[in-house]
DNA sequence: ACCTGAACACCGTTCAAGT
DNA sequence: ACCTGAACACCGTTCAAGT
């Protein structure tokens, strides 16, 4: 009771995690876009300057971000189920928490696969060497999948108008920009453009991906 | 003769062409992240509002940059060769050219397969046809491709600092990261994600995509 | 119709100084 | 050792005005 509870912030040391925590809680409020310096430093009632003591700049705040976001977002199943369906799970949810805030993808190319993701990396490589994968095919798988989420989450951000949102018994922005210079072989793909830009992008490349590693199984067994 | 050369840029009406071009050729100079509203205006001797006649915002002038960077990567190959091989092509020299600079992957969420790119579709999606594929199957691929594209784009650039460049002998700063807090399972694993970070992404991915492809090709016929 | 100029409300980052 | 304050060199975008 002595000491104010408005300051008891300010006499804490400032750590990496306070920081992040800080700019997870701005990125949940307000978008990743709105995420400067500034702005997490007035959240933590502390100079801009006073971050630049636990990060070089501000690219690196933001993977480090990242990377707890993913860590956080609880993508590993907690029941055990089949291979496939536990993988198509992890891939699931790491692009349903990247798609919640679509301005996530502008930090895509900073991801760290660091300490915090790594608990994500231990899990997925031994979920898949349990049940027969070697560790450079589970890593790689790991990798591949990662890499499908990724580009999911670019897609659909540059589409999110197409999604459901939009009126149906019209043609998403993607399929009419497609048909701003139309010829007949057009007129046939559109329909076939217009349902994708409407799915989700995570349920194009990842069947993909685990229909080719149930393959690599095969060819070990 | 009556005009002087250097007033023949100013008379012309500024256009979406003319704003692309000096973008991308800002680009090539000093980088995606470098490009700005103000110096592309400077460049074209011009206001930085002038710009604003032709694209609502910053972001619309980028997706717009990356389609025209994309359609003039030259994707699609030349000689006729087996479908797989013309497959990993195109998804090999997009991936090449986008890596050229990895600050594209900053705009990689605000892609347009607008009218420009939609040329690619068409030879791809013409492509998988004419050995085939239904319009569906294609379409699907093309997007599929895309989207490993642009993962491998973003792993390859939050792991620039690993690839080639860095010192033999030495793990890569993923791998160091990755053992920041080591074990015994993680002194198996660290080997195999060492070697991953130093390859090409995209040979991880699409690999994968183009075996599922066959797959779907085989159960059609 | 098309472009300009000045102004607004921000940025990231530097450097030297404080305690 | 850790934080502050002031300043620098930029941003995107607005609005009203020019021709």
């Amino acid at each position: 009771m002595a000491t104010k509870t408005n300051t008891a912030v300010k006499t804490t040391h400032l750590t990496r995690q306070l920081i992040i925590d800080a700019a997870l809680k701005l990125a949940k409020e307000a978008g990743v876009e709105n995420l400067s310096i500034r702005k997490v430093a007035l959240r933590l009632g502390v100079t801009p300057m006073a971050l630049y003591r636990h990060f070089n700049n501000k690219e690196e705040l933001l993977s480090f971000a990242l990377e707890a976001f993913i860590a956080r977002a609880n993508v590993i199943p907690e029941e055990d189920s089949p291979w496939e369906e536990w993988v198509q799970h992890v891939g699931r949810k790491m692009y349903v928490a990247l798609c919640s805030d679509y301005s996530w993808v502008r930090i895509l190319g900073y991801v760290r696969v660091g300490a915090e993701a790594a608990e994500v990396t231990d899990a997925f490589v031994s979920k898949l060497t349990s049940v027969g994968f070697t560790i450079s095919q589970a890593v790689r798988a790991y990798f591949a999948v990662i890499q499908t989420v990724f580009g999911a989450v670019c897609l659909r951000a540059s589409m999110s108008s197409d999604s459901a949102a939009s009126k149906e018994g019209q043609l998403s922005s993607t399929t009419r920009a497609y048909l701003e210079q139309a010829n007949l072989d057009r007129l046939q793909i559109a329909p076939e453009l217009d349902k994708i830009t409407r799915m989700d992008q995570i349920d194009l490349g990842l069947p993909m991906i685990i229909s080719a590693l149930k393959r690599d199984l095969q060819s070990v067994k």
